[in-house]
DNA sequence: GTCTATATCCAGATAGAC
DNA sequence: GTCTATCTGGATATAGAC
C-alpha cells in the first residue's frame, strides 16, 4: 500500500472510531450498557455489526473508553477552574453556570454524567470501569479545596467542607439526570439557588 | 382442597411474592433491569426459575410492580408531610432529614430511588413503567406548594418556586445515588447545607 | 406448589468472501 | 476496510413429572 493510502486509511479509521464513540455514548446513556445491543451501535453508525468488531473487540471496551473520556474531560475542567484567578465564590458560580449551560446547549455533557452514574451504581460493569470510577474522589478533593478557601476568606458558610462538596456534586448530578429526562423541555434553574448552599447572602 | 389448606396456600403465595419483590428490588437497583437475569432473582429468592413464572410472567412485570410501590410510598409520604401542622420551613427540614436518615438506616428507600431513576432515564423499559414515571410531576407539585407557602410567610427566598422544587428533588436524588454508591460508608451530610438553598439565615 | 428438563430465540462473536 | 453468513452461548419461557 502506498504511504499516501496508508495515511488516508488512518484518517478513515479515526473518523470511524469517533463516529462509533459518539453514537455509543448516546445509546449507553439512554439505554444503559446492558440494554444496548452491539447492533444498535453499528446501525446508528451506519456500518455492519461485523465491521464494528474491527474497531472494538466488545461493547464493554467502547464503554470503558467513553468512561475514560468522561473523567478526563471533567477532571481537566475542574482543575482548570481551580487555577483561574477568581475568588472561591466566583469559581463555584462559574462551575454551576457552565455546567447548567452545557446541559442545555449540547447533550454530550449530560450524557457523560449519565455514563458515570451507571458506572458508579451498577455492579455489572467491567472491572476496568470500576477502577476509573474510583478517581471520582479527585473531583471531590478539588471542590473541597475551593470550599475551604471560601471558608477561609469568609464568604462561605462553615459547615464541614467534605459534606458541602458531597452535596454540591450530588446536586449537579441530580440536575444532569433531570436534564436528561426532560430532554428538549429542560430549562436550567437559577444558579443562585444552588449558590445559596454556600453563601449567607445570595447576592 | 380443604378451605384450611386454601388459606395456607394463599399465605405461602403472598409470602413468596414478598420475597421475590424484595430480592428483585435490590437486584434491579444495583444491576439495572436489563442486566438482571430472571435466574438472579430466583436464585436470590431460593426458588427454581421455573417457579418464578408461577408468580410473575416476566421480569418486566416485577419491575413495574416495584415501581408502583415506589411511587405509592413516596407520594403518600409527601402528601402526609404537606398535611402536618408545621411551618413550611419545618416541613422542608423534616423531608430532608427523614430522607437522609432513611438512606442511612435501611437500604430500601434508596433502592426505590434508584429504581425510579432507571425508569426515568432509560428508554428500554416497559410502557407501563413510562406511564408511572409521569406521575413524578405530582411530587414536584406538592413541594412547589410548600415552597410557595414558605415564600408567602417570608422565610424562603423568592426565586422561582418551580426552579427551587426542581433543585430540591434533583439534590435529594443525587444524594440517594451517592448513598447507594457509598454503601456502608455512607454518612449523611448536614441537612442545614441543603436548607441553605431555601432560607436566608441558616440557623 | 415446586422442581427438572427442554425448546426457542436472540445477542455476541468469528470466518470468509469481496 | 467492509460486508454477509454462520457458529456459539446464554437467557427466556414452556412442559411435564412429582
Amino acid at each position: 500500500m502506498s504511504p499516501r493510502n496508508k495515511i488516508l486509511n488512518e484518517e478513515i479509521k479515526d473518523a470511524r472510531r469517533e463516529q462509533i464513540l459518539s453514537n455509543a455514548l448516546k445509546l449507553f446513556a439512554r439505554r444503559g450498557l446492558a440494554a444496548t445491543k452491539i447492533t444498535d451501535i453499528s446501525t446508528a453508525s451506519n456500518i455492519s455489526q461485523g465491521l464494528l468488531y474491527h474497531y472494538y473487540k466488545s461493547k464493554e471496551e467502547i464503554f470503558v473508553e467513553l468512561l475514560h473520556d468522561a473523567y478526563d474531560k471533567m477532571i481537566a475542567a475542574v482543575l482548570a477552574l481551580e487555577r483561574l484567578p477568581l475568588s472561591p465564590l466566583e469559581k463555584i458560580r462559574m462551575a454551576i453556570e457552565k455546567l447548567l449551560q452545557g446541559f442545555a446547549e449540547n447533550k454530550e455533557t449530560a450524557y457523560y454524567y449519565l455514563l458515570i452514574n451507571q458506572a458508579s451504581i451498577f455492579e455489572a460493569i467491567p472491572d476496568e470501569a470500576k477502577e476509573i470510577v474510583k478517581s471520582r474522589s479527585l473531583l471531590h478533593e478539588v471542590i473541597t479545596r475551593i470550599i475551604i478557601a471560601g471558608q477561609k476568606d469568609g464568604t462561605f458558610k462553615k459547615y464541614d467542607a467534605q459534606d458541602m462538596a458531597v452535596v454540591f456534586w450530588a446536586s449537579l448530578n441530580g440536575l444532569a439526570i433531570y436534564n436528561a429526562v426532560q430532554g428538549e423541555n429542560f430549562r436550567a434553574p437559577d444558579a443562585n439557588i444552588l449558590i445559596g448552599m454556600f453563601t449567607e447572602k445570595s447576592k
